[in-house]
Formats: structure tokens, sequence, C-alpha cells
DNA sequence: ACCTGAACACCGTTCAAGT
DNA sequence: ACCTGAACACCGTTCAAGT
């Protein structure tokens, strides 16, 4: 909206910052693959040579970081009034969605510790819920640690293609045993996370203090 | 044992193979911490031209799919007749004590899939003891899937050093509702490990045909 | 304050050549 | 069959220099 500063006649570009890198970056994973995200690549995308990037970022794992972050700030910030089997569901849903929204940067930054204020207000939320459930601290975090591990887990294996090698024909015995599996081994990851998530959710269920949950309600 | 063949005397060093490459690797990962693997260095560490790896190996990606086969060969190979809740255990502790042997390395490759003969028993044998804990083979699948990606997504945090952010003093709010959780959060990975594998253990018996287990015995 | 050029010390991989 | 030398097309990062 302000008239134009002084020398900008020739060039539009506007210029670097930590978060046009980010973003750029972000943008060229998903694009062209985990293994093009350079420095030099980087730069030359922003129309830019490579070490200019060094001033918005300290190094290249520094720009991995930021790229972690910008991915968990779309975690969905959960609303506390509703059942706390939503909340469970819904934190491990999100790391899901947000790992198969950017997979290629998913698989690059996916495991990194997440240091950042950004991550502890979800975490806070969904500890408190099942505070309120009547877990106690211990198996709130506990609770915690489990899905965050499942979830980041899980995205990771399915984005890296999981796959379970039909047993080779030196091994009959166990072929003839699996097969009764094989359906559902190949059943599609989105009703594999869905199933494996119940699970969870009946583990936790254990410890709550109300009335047991009705079971037998949801197909898996 | 066999008398030397021709035209050894000048060197005792053994010809190259897969195995002796693969090994040679995970101990200089392990040493020198996974950013030391390259084929240049490992060939360097054999007393060879980085060249001459490619006899024995396709390319680095095949290196790294032959380490990742080296550590699954040590998962332990559990017994069938022993209550479910323990293969159960067994499965996922295994795993993270994989990790925990080789952490370097399993940085490095433990996300890769494993479309391998190795690994196909011990899930085998995990999917049938389900199977005759009374789980249908929809659900011991969910099962094992949660075992598989719990364990790998927890030891993976783990070795990278899991840390939840003291809340930042913007933050007042969060700061106090998160302070009865800060124990249980820093009271380390072993006991949050079993801990979230009780919650599994709870959920899986949920869908078992016998009597539910008694509860309260194990503090977590 | 922000960007560049040239340089340093590396990478994985191919290919023709040696034995 | 197994190993090498030289080369190609890259890397991340430093540093002095430009504006």
């Amino acid at each position: 909206m302000s008239a134009g500063s002084a020398a900008d006649d020739t060039t539009a570009r506007a210029s670097l910052s930590r978060a046009t890198v980010l973003n750029q970056a972000l943008r060229m994973v998903e694009q062209e693959g985990p293994a093009s995200l350079t420095m030099r690549r980087l730069g030359a995308a922003l129309g830019v040579e490579a070490m200019s990037l060094y001033y918005h970022v300290h190094n290249k794992d520094d720009l991995l970081d930021g790229l972690a972050e910008v991915m968990v700030k779309r975690l969905p910030h959960a609303a506390l009034d509703r059942p706390w089997e939503d909340g469970v569901r819904a934190f491990a849903t999100g790391i899901r969605r947000i790992a198969l929204r950017h997979p290629a940067a998913f698989q690059l930054v996916g495991m990194r510790p997440l240091d950042t204020d950004t991550v502890v207000r979800p975490v806070a939320t969904l500890l408190i819920r099942l505070q309120h459930a009547g877990l106690s601290p211990q198996a709130a975090v506990a609770a915690y640690r489990l899905l965050a591990s499942f979830a980041r887990g899980f995205a990771l294996a399915e984005i890296a293609g999981f796959t379970l090698a039909a047993p080779a024909a030196d091994h009959p015995g166990v072929a003839e045993h699996l097969a009764p599996f094989a359906p559902a081994l190949y059943a599609g990851h989105d009703r594999a996370f869905r199933a494996a998530l119940d699970i969870i959710v009946d583990g936790i269920a254990t410890q709550t203090t109300s009335a047991p949950r009705a079971r037998g309600g949801r197909r898996s």
C-alpha cells in the first residue's frame, strides 16, 4: 500500500525472508522429492545464489528444523469440550494428515525433535483432556507418547512404502499360516490406521473413570 | 584351515564380500555417526578404493537396505507357547532393543520397508499367536501394525532426542496447566515405553476371547 | 544489511582399463 | 572375477569482497 520506496524499478522480486525461504523449500521438496532440497538448488529457485540463504538460515540443519516447524503449525487446535476419544483420534489423525499432505517433506523431518512452543499447545490440550477423563498424569503422558510415536511411525512407514513380503517358496509352512491374514495386510492404510487407533482408544478407556465404553460399534 | 591357495604372500586381507562390507558399514556408522557413512570412507576403512564396493553392492541405497536387513536379523524368535501378552511385549521391545543397540544405524534405516523373508517369520508368529488368543485376522493385523509403528516411531524419536519444550513465558496459562505432567514427561524413556506398551496390551485384551485381564498389577 | 564469486573439501557413480 | 584411476556432475560451507 505504501508508495514504492527508492530504487525498485527493474526487479519486482521481494526481498528474501526466512518465511520465503522455508515456503519455497517446502514447495520444492514436494514437487521434486526429498533429495532435491539442496542449498544450491533452493537458492536458484529463489533467483539468488546459494550463499545468500545463509543470511536467513544458519545452515541446512536449521533449514530442516524450520521446515518441521512450518509443518507442525498445521496441527489442528482441538476444542476441549468434546469427549476425550475425539481428542485422542484427532491428535493422531492430525499428525498423519500433515504427513500425507507433505509426504516428501515429512520423510525429511518427520522424526525431528520439536523443541518449539508451537507443539506445546496441542500436547497440553490432549494431556489436560485425558486428565479430565480420569487418567493420572503418568497415564496421560504415556498415552500422549504412544499416540505421537504411533502416528509418526505409521505415517513414515506408509510414505516409505509399507509392505510385508510374500513369504518365499522355501518357507512353505509360513506361507500357509499367513494366508488368512493376507486380505487384512493389504486392506489399505486408512483402514489399518483406524483399526490400530481403536486399539489405543480401548486401551486408554481402561484407565478412565467413567463407565466402560460400549464396544462393537466400529467395524475395523 | 585349508592350505593357502596360490599367490597370497604379501597381504593377509580377506577378499571383500557383501557381508564384510555391511559389517564394516555398521561398525563405522556406530563409531563415527550416520553422516560418516560414505562410499569413499567405507572403501578406505576396508583398505580398498570406493569403486570396488560397487561390485558387492548395487549403490548406496542397496547398502542401506543391506544394513537394515543385518539389523532386523537380530529380532528375537519368540516361542509360541507363552501367553500372547509376552509375545506382544517381546515384539515391540525387540524392535526397540535393536534400535538402541545400533542407534546411529537405526536413524539411517529405521523406517525402510523390509521386503524380506527375514522379517516375515517374527510377524507371522505374532499374528498366529494373536489369532489363537481369539482375535480376528483383521484385528491381529491392526495390532501388528500398531506395535511396529509404535516401536519404530518411539525408538526413532528417542534416538533423535525426544523433548517437549518448556512452554515459553508468553504462554503462562499453558505452563501452569502443564506443571503436573512435568515429572512424567521427563521420567525417562524406559518407563514411558513400558507404560505405552501397557495401554496397547490393554487395548488388545479387549478383543480377546479369554476372561478380562486382571488390572492394576503393573505400576506404570 | 544483504548478496556474490571464488574457493575448499568433499560427495555418488560411470567407464574404460588393468590383472 | 575383482579392483583401480581418472573423470563427471554435483554437494555444504567459509571468506573476503562488493553495494
